[in-house]
RNA sequence: GUGGUUGUAGCUCAGCUGGUUAGAGCGUCGGUUUGUGGUACCGAAAGUCGCCGGUUCGAACCCGGUCUUCCACCCCA
């Protein structure tokens, strides 16, 4: 065998089956989104370098996929950036474009750039790939697609509210039972930095937070100290580690916390108007969840933080994440427009589904009815049944090459059989003379004699 | 980007401290059954042991590089 051709690593291929289960997941959740009122828009699949680029941080150029620019792309270069062998000099002069990293920027993008054609409040939905160069793990590609709704042009918490049923509408019309919807405020986190007087190091501080589950208190202590936290300020954390409980008790534990920090109290009383409203409308399966740790995502939200995890025993990242930010369309010139959005990642859906077996059976059903083809003129009859049938609306059809042998009908009851075609008419010479069809079982193995109309009655 | 891990037939995997013609199950194909699949029996085909190089009389096995898989970190859907 020559050698076999291969895929990039941490992309793939999708068999048939495989596409109808991720269809099916798409389509609920555009259903959800139309539901709510958002909007579809598509944008390219490569921006300008400039409109990604610097937009998610160090670590997030780092992971964006860069396109070469085409012709005698180094000719342009001049030989001092040539011989600094800087990649930040050599990258911007033969890279222009880039592949979109997220749907949020591009999204930021879109808005300032057709601001003047918008309503505003706009609410746009997306499902789109996007690619990162990222090292591929589980439920990691390089390739993968988001699905996101934003809002911009309102600062209403209600957008925040319906977020959170939006998130409840569409697992539980997946059936996917128990997902946790986390929710957290970025005013919180500023005034917990403030309190502990760390203003100026919040990011750090909270991605050393955001690590509690998973490497402890005391690694993240390690952490803080390592990024220049004084000691007084992390003891003055103490209470945050032990803060479990019901989300108006660990609203009453961080009142007391953030007295002194009007960021902090403003948060505050923003998770308190998002969980009043949505304990009063209530939600079907999902559960909302205070965690002060959540602190992932990018740079730029500002108000509210969700993260959506999977339901407890399945071992898989966040299924989602979204959040409020004040100020994306500013950095395309947009001052003063709030937005907000969720996402939700469809590979790790379908990862989670699959585990659980939670795909409908009915997704994956193909041709219903398959004509055994006996030569010419019994396939012309056959054809003219097939027709019928598909105007019914019956998934037919007939198998395109004749029998030329006792085998070959063998051959196509064995098609039949691993395609999971239910229904074989078999239309052969006496059939032709007797003006019938031979409708044959394929699940309990019974065959019959019937007109025209007993099939259509007896498939449909 | 850092550290580790994996790669043998279409698939899942054996293969002892390096030693003749590299094995199994499942699948595929053929036959028992020339108008009948899914279960049974018989038989067959199929692998430059990820790729390149090195050590050795001799490499699937040891060493180096590279690609790939999965995992941890970074970050994240």
């Amino acid at each position: 065998m020559a050698q076999k051709p291969g895929i990039p690593k941490g992309t793939r291929d999708f068999n048939a089956t495989e596409v109808a289960k991720r269809s099916y997941i798409m389509d609920v959740i555009k259903e959800q989104f139309q539901l709510y009122g958002f909007q579809p828009i598509e944008t390219p699949s490569f921006e300008n370098s400039d409109t990604l680029m610097g937009k998610y941080g160090d670590e997030g150029d780092r992971l964006i996929f860069k396109i070469l620019n085409s012709g005698d792309y180094l000719k342009k270069v001049s030989n001092d950036v040539y011989n600094s062998k800087s990649e930040h000099l050599i990258t911007p002069s033969i890279s222009e474009k880039a592949l979109r990293y997220d749907l949020t920027v591009p999204f930021a993008r879109y808005v300032v750039q057709h601001q003047n054609e918008i309503e505003f409040p706009f609410k746009r939905y997306q499902i789109q790939p996007v690619w990162r160069a990222d090292r591929p793990q589980k439920g990691r590609f390089r390739e993968f697609y988001q699905c996101d709704a934003d809002v911009v042009g309102s600062t209403s918490l209600f957008q925040e509210v319906e977020f959170v049923q939006l998130y409840d509408a569409v697992f539980t019309a997946l059936k996917l039972d128990g997902v946790v919807i986390k929710i957290n405020n970025r005013k919180i986190l500023s005034g917990i930095a403030e309190v502990i007087g760390a203003q100026d190091k919040l990011i750090d501080f909270t991605v050393a937070l955001d690590k509690l589950d998973k490497i402890g208190e005391d690694k993240v202590k390690e952490e803080m100290r390592n990024k220049g936290i004084s000691d007084d300020g992390i003891s003055k954390l103490q209470p945050l580690f032990y803060l479990k409980g019901d989300f108006i008790g660990q609203i009453a534990k961080l009142k007391s916390i953030l007295i002194s920090s009007e960021i902090g109290r403003k948060g505050i009383e923003e998770l308190e108007f998002i969980n009043t409203a949505i304990s009063d409308l209530k939600l079907n399966t999902a559960k909302l969840q205070l965690d002060v740790t959540l602190a992932r995502g990018l740079n730029y939200y500002t108000g509210a933080i969700f993260e959506v995890s999977a339901p407890e025993g399945v071992k898989m990242g966040s299924i989602g994440g979204g959040g409020r930010y004040d100020d994306l369309t500013s950095i395309f010139g947009k001052p003063d427009t709030s937005g907000v959005g969720i996402s939700f990642g469809l590979d790790r859906i379908y990862l989670v589904l699959e585990e659980l077996g939670l795909f409908p059976e009915a997704i994956t059903e193909t041709t219903k009815v398959l004509f055994i083809n006996f030569g010419e003129r019994e396939a012309m009859t056959s054809l003219k049944a097939v027709t019928q049938l598909r105007q019914a609306g019956i998934k037919a059809e007939l198998f395109p090459d004749a029998v030329t042998s006792g085998k070959q009908m063998k051959k196509q009851m064995t098609y039949a059989n691993r395609r999971n075609i239910p229904y074989v008419v078999v239309v052969g010479e006496e059939e032709l003379i007797n003006q019938n069809y031979s409708l044959k079982n394929m699940i309990s193995g019974q065959q019959k004699t019937v007109t025209f109309s007993m099939l259509l009655k007896s498939v449909s």
